[in-house]
DNA sequence: CGGCGTCTTGACAAAATTCAACGCCTGTGG
DNA sequence: CCACAGGCGTTGAATTTTGTCAAGACGCCG
C-alpha cells in the first residue's frame, strides 16, 4: 500500500496548530491549500523515506505515527526520534538536500505531502506560514536538546519516566488521555531509543509497576501515579517551557541494596 | 566586556559559505549587509544568553567558541553543544521565543548580531537567504541526531573518539590542522557533552594515548592514528553523509581482562 | 490450538561511576 | 624570581549500574 490520494485541505485539516497551518487571512488560506500536494497512506512498518533518499519534501502526520532510525549497517538499527498525530517528518533532509534517516511507520498512518520549494515560494508570500515554520523546525530542535539531556544525563530508570511522561503529554496535546495510552513501538525500539537494552526497559517497567507508578499490560499503560513518575524523571522529567528540577533529591539516600534507585525515590515519596 | 560595535558587513565575511551568506546578486548583497545589527565580543565564561531570556536574535560567531548548557537545578550544568566560528548560535529560542539554554563563550569570542525579525524579513525577499537558512537549521538538526545516536549507542571509548573525530573535521573546515588542536573546554565539559564522568574521559584518552592514537598534553591534542581512531569510535565515527560502519567490529573479541574494549579493538587493527 | 514474536526475569560479567588521593600547570603575590 | 594556592587532570580501588546470555511466560494471529 502506497497510494496518494489528491484530495488536500490545509484551512480545515484539525492538525492546525500542531502542524504548519497557522491563523492567516482568508486569502492567505488560499494559498496555503497549495501547499499539500497530496495525502500518503502507509501500512504499518511501511517506509516514508530512507537514509540518502533525495529530499524533496517534509511530511505533516495526519495521523497514525512513525519512528525515525538510523541503520547501524551491522543491521541493527538505532531509533533517533518517535513522531505521532501533528509532528512533521523530513526535516532532517532539508540539511543536505537527502534524507539522513529512515521514517517507518509503527502503525498504519497518513501524510500530508509537502514539496518543500513550495512550502518555501508559499512562506515567502505568507509571512505568518514562514514564522510558523520556523517555529516547528525550532521546536523539533528543542526537542532534540531535551532528548540529549536526557542520553547525556540519565540513568535507565529517570530515562524511562522522562519517556512515558513525555508520551503522556504528547498525547494530551492531542486530545488522547494523558494517563492511560499504548505504545505504538516494542520494547526493543524503546531501549534503541533510550539508549538502554530492551531486557533494562522491561526490568525498569516492571519495578514502576511493583512500585504502583504506572500499570504496564505490555503495550497498555496506564500512569498512576505521575508526580511520583516525575520525581524519579528528576530534573529531565517534563521541560517543555526551560529546565525543571532535580536538585532536591540528589541529596537523598544512597538507595539500597536490592532496590533500584527509582524505587528508593520513590518510596522516599510515598506512593 | 560587554560591548557591541556597530560595524558590520557580511558581504565580505570571511565565513561565508559556514554562516549566513551565500552566492548571490550584488543588489541582494546590499540586502544582506542590513542583517547584522552589531557585533558584540565576549570574555572567556561571559554568557551570551541564558535559558529563558526572550529570544529576539541569533548569532553567527565570528571568532572564537562557545558551549550551550541546561542548568539542573542542582547547581550542575548539562553540556548539550559545543560551537566554533561560523556556527549560529540562538536558535534554540525560535521555537518559543525564549532561549532554552545558555550559551557561555569559552574564549575571547566575538558573535555577529543577526535580529530574528531582519532575517525573516530579508530571506522573504532574497531567496538565497532563506534557502541558506533553512539549511543551516537543517544541519544543526542532523548535528543534533548524529550526537543522539552517539548517546544512544556508543560506548565511553566510542564517544571519545567520535568527539575528537568531530573536532578534527570541524577545525579542518575552518582552515586549521585536522590532526592538531587545541580543545577549548575542559575535561569536566567534555563529559557533561558526552554522557560520562570527567575521570572517564581521562581515562580513556590516556588509553588512546597509550595506544599511540593520539599524543594527549592537557589541552592540547595531535592525532597520531585517525584510522584507528575512526575505528575506535565504530559507526559514529564520521557520519557526515548518513551512515558509517560499525558491523564487523561488533562480532571482535570480548575484550580482555585490564584492557579496554578500545584498545583491544586498536590492536586488532594495528596503531 | 499451536507457533512465534515479544516480553519478562534471573544470574553473571562488563562497563562506568564514585570516592579519594595525588601530580601538574598556571597565575598571583610576596 | 620564586613559592604557593587552586583549578584541572590523572590514576587507583571499590561499588553500582547496565549489558549479556539464557530460559521461560505471555499473548496474538493464523
Amino acid at each position: 500500500m502506497n497510494m496518494t490520494q489528491p484530495l488536500s485541505s490545509c484551512s480545515n485539516c484539525g492538525l492546525h496548530e500542531l502542524c504548519i497551518p497557522t491563523d492567516l487571512s482568508a486569502d492567505d488560506l488560499k494559498r496555503l491549500d497549495q501547499l499539500v500536494y497530496a495525502r500518503r497512506k502507509l501500512c504499518r512498518g511501511e517506509e516514508l523515506y530512507r537514509a540518502g533518499d533525495q529530499f524533496g519534501a517534509i511530511y505533516s502526520i495526519r495521523s497514525g505515527s512513525f519512528k525515525k532510525e538510523v541503520a547501524l549497517e551491522d543491521g541493527r538499527q538505532q531509533v533517533i526520534d518517535f513522531l505521532m498525530s501533528g509532528d512533521v517528518l523530513g526535516m532532517d533532509g532539508i540539511g543536505t538536500d537527502r534524507y539522513s534517516c529512515n521514517a517507518v511507520a509503527l502503525e498504519d498512518s497518513v501524510v500530508c505531502v509537502i514539496p518543500f520549494v513550495r512550502l518555501e515560494a508559499i512562506s515567502r508570500e505568507v509571512r505568518g506560514l514562514q514564522h510558523q515554520f520556523h517555529r516547528v523546525m525550532g521546536r523539533e530542535m528543542v526537542r532534540h536538546q531535551a532528548v540529549k539531556m536526557l542520553l547525556g544525563g540519565a540513568r535507565a530508570g529517570e530515562r524511562v519516566a522522562a519517556f512515558l511522561l513525555t508520551l503522556s503529554r504528547r498525547f494530551e496535546e492531542r486530545g488522547y488521555s494523558a494517563s492511560e495510552f499504548i505504545l505504538r513501538m516494542n520494547r526493543e525500539d524503546i531501549g534503541s531509543f533510550l539508549g538502554i537494552q530492551l531486557e533494562t526497559v522491561s526490568r525498569v517497567l516492571s519495578q514502576f509497576h511493583r512500585d504502583n507508578l504506572v500499570a504496564v499490560m505490555q503495550k497498555y499503560i496506564r500512569i498512576l501515579n505521575a508526580p511520583g513518575l516525575r520525581h524519579v524523571a528528576g530534573s529531565m522529567g517534563e521541560a517543555q517551557p526551560a529546565t525543571t528540577a532535580k536538585a532536591l533529591l540528589a541529596v537523598s539516600l544512597p538507595a539500597h541494596q536490592d532496590t533500584k534507585r527509582a524505587a528508593s525515590k520513590v518510596s522516599a515519596l510515598g506512593a
